[in-house]
RNA sequence: GGCCCUAUAGUUCAAUGGAUAGAACGCGGGUUUCCUAAACCUGAAAUCCAGGUUCGAUUCCUGGUGGGGCUACCA
């Protein structure tokens, strides 16, 4: 509608001022409540070509296209704008052909399709799941769907941070203090458990460097020489040595952690296709690192460390490889890159990482291209923002981190309280119960994270929890568990939508901002992939909701009379229903049929 | 010090360079004979400061100020 309205304003210039006007200086925006109108054309880049006023060119054009479109019913012309009336028959055909239209907005991926590697989650296995984590599995897992629905193929990818230093750490814990305990005896999840050895480890690690510093040494011998950090220094070494007994150890430590994270991602509702253990990537990345070295691509340090000079970069040096040959993390996110393109010959990657890691993400691709990597130009880093508390940044040391399980079970516990007040789940069985709690706590919260623009830090208060009211995600399930019932009645009263006297129907002013909604639907996704945008789908959905609910606030479906009226009442209902479904899976958030 | 991000009602979030800056929560009023009141209606309340570009700036540019991040032989 706005491709004929565009055309039709050009061919006005073209008749009223005999000028042939650049596409870009017609402006058409959707017109704001306040006026009248559906479509507003902007006519001040228009002036010089009709070197006319505002109101005079506005006017002209006006009456060119009401006489010469048919769709357009009426205008009106306020301060340089020119609001434009779309008749209302016009939009109950609309509703007709959008209704003819199974999946529209989303597209099956064609033969030529681009392949999107999107690596989210990203998990260290010395601790569980926090809220920052849940931020970035949202993210990531919306963004899989948004692309998946934009038509591309997606391959979902998760790269594990299995070794290094920071793992032994936990390992010699619970080697020295843990007593055999494992997640069967003590009844604790995996990652918790482990988590706590890693936590453990700080606490004792830092009296050993108090009672050092007391005993004369200074700060650096005590961080240094502490028996606890040369104990984890030992088995980092006897790790990189694949020495059975820590192999072992470290099998079994990382697998409980495993088991713990799946129950989490379980819960959250993410998947992956492919998941990567840098335990196995980070060799190639140090021999990509020595090829590059043997092509002059990149020094040594006299102590032996490698390096690249990203200084024509504009910015500086930048470590590979250490003095004394092991890998970085940089070394292992370059063979990381190199074996998933090996694998999916993918057109884009898409690491979905938090922004602190802006700088190592530029870098990466800077190294890889120069290593002669064409494809590193598809690397994209998506960089949200961190998620802050109210008293500040959450940080693991300081015991301010609220955890993923903890958090879901809460919003799950809120939910349910909710619920029960409300007191409408009557003739569910408990099962029953729980499992819809469970999918509006989870609403909540992924809604809540969700619709912020992923780019800003945002402050998540879970004292005060999270909303149920507003704009909300269960206020926009609930929106749709009045559509599932509307239905519902309506079958059960024998009434069938889309009678072939469909269409014939004239909307009213409210009918007809749903259908807009509706109709702008399939573009919303496009743009929402294209921006890499969740939160765009989620304010969507929120105004439809919104919309909708005004809609059917002030009349009635089923009770109306007028039968063609009720069709198209009916029908607007349905397509809503299955849009905000879209809507709703797009952002992996559930609809539950009853609420 | 250098580099990057950010600043909007009391709070949490919106706004392709366009009209009177939208919502929600909270606060103040209303609306249930009717398909779900987790709804609907309604009131008060905001663009960090100073310049610049533009017919027009919350948006773009410059300079301040505040907040955050990066600048590790941690990951």
């Amino acid at each position: 509608m706005e491709y004929l309205l565009k055309k039709g304003i050009k061919a006005a210039l073209k008749s009223l001022y005999g000028t042939d006007v650049n596409e870009e200086l017609i402006q058409i925006q959707k017109t704001r409540k306040e006026f009248d109108g559906d479509m507003t054309l902007v006519v001040f880049p228009l002036l010089k070509t009709s070197r006319k006023s505002p109101a005079e060119t506005a006017n002209g054009l006006g009456e060119y296209l009401i006489s010469n479109i048919s769709a357009i019913s009426s205008f009106n012309v306020i301060n340089g704008f020119l609001n434009i009336t779309v008749a209302p028959s016009e939009w109950a055909a609309r509703l007709k052909e959008i209704s003819a239209a199974e999946h529209y907005g989303f597209r099956e991926p064609g033969t030529d399709a681009e392949t999107v590697v999107i690596e989210y989650s990203s998990p260290n296995t010395n601790k569980p799941l926090h809220l920052g984590h849940i931020r970035n599995n949202l993210l990531g897992f919306s963004l899989s769907r948004l692309m998946k629905a934009a038509g591309k193929r997606v391959v979902r990818t998760n790269i594990v941070n299995d070794r290094g230093i920071h793992i032994c750490k936990s390992m010699v814990a619970w080697s020295l203090f843990g007593d055999g305990e494992t997640p069967e005896k003590s009844g604790k999840k995996g990652d918790h458990l482990v988590g706590e050895y890693y936590v453990m480890f700080d606490r004792k690690y830092k009296e050993q460097m108090a009672a050092m510093e007391a005993a004369g040494s200074t700060p650096e011998e005590a961080r240094d020489n502490a028996p606890l950090m040369l104990a984890a220094r030992e088995m980092l070494l006897k790790w990189e040595a694949g020495d059975n007994e820590t192999m072992d150890l470290w099998h079994m430590m990382n697998n409980w952690v495993y088991e713990g994270f799946d129950v989490t991602y379980r819960a959250l509702g993410v998947e992956f296709d492919k998941i990567y253990y840098e335990s196995d990537t980070y060799k190639t990345g140090k021999q990509l690192v020595l090829d590059a070295l043997a092509s002059g691509l990149l020094f040594r340090k006299d102590d032996g460390s490698v390096w690249v000079d990203l200084t024509a970069e504009k910015l500086d040096h930048k470590l590979l490889l250490r003095s004394d040959g092991t890998a970085v993390y940089m070394t292992q996110d370059l063979g990381t890159a190199v074996i998933r393109y090996n694998d999916y010959n993918f057109n884009r990657h898409i690491y979905v990482v938090g922004n602190e890691q802006n700088y190592h993400f530029q870098v990466l691709a800077l190294v890889l291209l120069k290593m002669g990597y064409r494809w590193a130009e598809g690397l994209h880093h998506f960089s949200y923002g961190m998620v802050e508390l109210p008293e500040g940044r959450m940080k693991s040391r300081e015991g301010t981190v609220v955890d993923a399980d903890d958090i879901i079970d809460e919003m799950t516990g809120t939910a349910r309280v909710m619920s029960q007040e409300l007191g409408k789940l009557g003739g569910f069985s408990e099962a029953e119960k729980e499992d819809i709690y469970r999918k509006i706590g989870l609403a909540a919260l992924k809604y809540y994270i969700l619709k912020v623009d992923p780019r800003k830090n945002m402050t998540f208060n879970p004292a005060e929890s999270i909303d149920f009211n507003g704009n909300t995600g269960p206020f926009i399930q609930y929106t749709y568990t009045r559509i599932k019932s509307v239905l519902k009645k309506g079958q059960e009263a024998g009434i069938k939508p889309g009678g072939s006297s469909f269409g014939t129907a004239i909307p009213n002013q409210k009918e007809i901002n749903v259908i807009k909604l509706l109709n702008d639907f399939p573009a919303s996704v496009s743009e929402a992939a294209e921006a890499l945008s969740p939160a765009l789908i989620a304010n969507y959905l929120y105004d439809l909701a919104r919309e909708f609910n005004q809609f059917y606030h002030d009349f009635p479906i089923l009770g109306e009379e007028n039968e063609d009226l009720r069709d198209l009442r009916l029908k607007l209902t349905e397509i809503t229903g299955k849009t905000i479904e879209n809507g709703l899976w797009l952002l992996g958030i559930e609809a539950p049929e009853r609420m």
